[in-house]
DNA sequence: ATGGTAGCGCTGCTA
């Protein structure tokens, strides 16, 4: 079986600030689909002829300051849809959404609002971002075609995502509605991939920049990769790139990539 | 010990 596509999810905590970081990422990791979160960069500064010249279509929604988020394809972009549907993707408050068919996968690349404290204003937005997450995909997409959602969902899936549960009682992330939310997607027929292949704890993809948070494994896994059930069955490996996180400069989140192989029906076509 | 660090951009907000 041969992997035919490479699909990788990279919050870069700023565009702008990771760009050398992530062009020597791309050299070595080579991924077919990169989805970006955290640009912090608006449409008009966004590097897209750059990432051309390094052989990627890249898109990206983003105003400026905050949020923003990115798909670079080798392959090329198709059905490209900035914002969620009903939206007008240049005068939404927030850019946290962006979708594109990518070697005919659709390609969803998000970053969910953080919450900041349960209870507050931006914990109950949070929920409701996530909610309409669900409906969008559910009103826009099939179950049964290949579909991948990555990004930032600052959400640890359960307690084995977080170094310490009992330091997050009563934090974000790890609350039942938050959880339960992202359980809505997994029902709709969703697959959290790295979970389709490991079932350890101590797998993280974001650690905190402060007090030394990676040296000591004090991090979450809040980055995943979602995929509807006939392509992940198609995931052949699953990689948290910590590499990524070390060095000068580095994001607090780590790359993650995900290897698909072809589908069972392509390789019947070649052996008939 | 409501700390600590990074990014943006210039004051304090966001994570």
């Amino acid at each position: 079986m041969t992997v035919v596509l490479r699909i990788a999810t990279w919050n870069v905590n700023s565009l702008a600030a990771r760009m050398e970081r992530l062009e020597e990422w791309l050299r070595y990791a080579e991924p077919d689909v990169l989805c970006l979160q955290e640009t912090k960069m608006s449409d008009q500064a966004f590097p897209a002829a750059r990432f051309a010249d390094l052989g990627y279509q890249a898109v990206h929604h983003g105003n400026g300051r905050w949020n923003g988020v990115a798909i670079l394809a080798r392959s090329g972009v198709t059905d490209v849809a900035r914002a969620f549907s009903g939206e007008n993707p240049d005068t939404v408050a927030e850019c946290r959404i962006i979708a594109a068919t990518c070697q005919g996968v659709r390609i969803i690349s998000v970053y969910a609002p953080n919450g900041r404290s349960v209870g507050s204003e931006h914990y109950e937005a949070k929920l409701q971002w996530l909610a309409r997450l669900h409906d969008e995909i559910a009103s826009t997409c099939d179950p049964r075609q290949p579909l991948a959602v990555c990004g930032d969902f600052n959400i640890a899936p359960d307690d084995r995502d977080v170094w310490d549960p009992l330091q997050f009682t009563g934090s974000t992330h790890v609350t039942e509605p938050e959880r339960r939310a992202l359980g809505r997607l997994l029902d709709w027929g969703l697959v959290d991939v790295l979970r389709s292949h490991y079932d350890t704890g101590g797998i993280f993809t974001w650690w905190d920049y402060r007090g030394g948070g990676f040296h000591r494994h004090h991090g979450m896994r809040i980055d995943l990769v979602l995929a509807t059930r006939a392509l992940a069955a198609r995931s052949t490996f699953v990689l948290v790139d910590r590499n990524a996180r070390k060095g000068p400069r580095p994001s607090d989140h780590a790359p993650m990539l995900v290897d698909i192989e072809e589908a069972p029906d392509a390789v019947s076509t070649e052996l008939r």
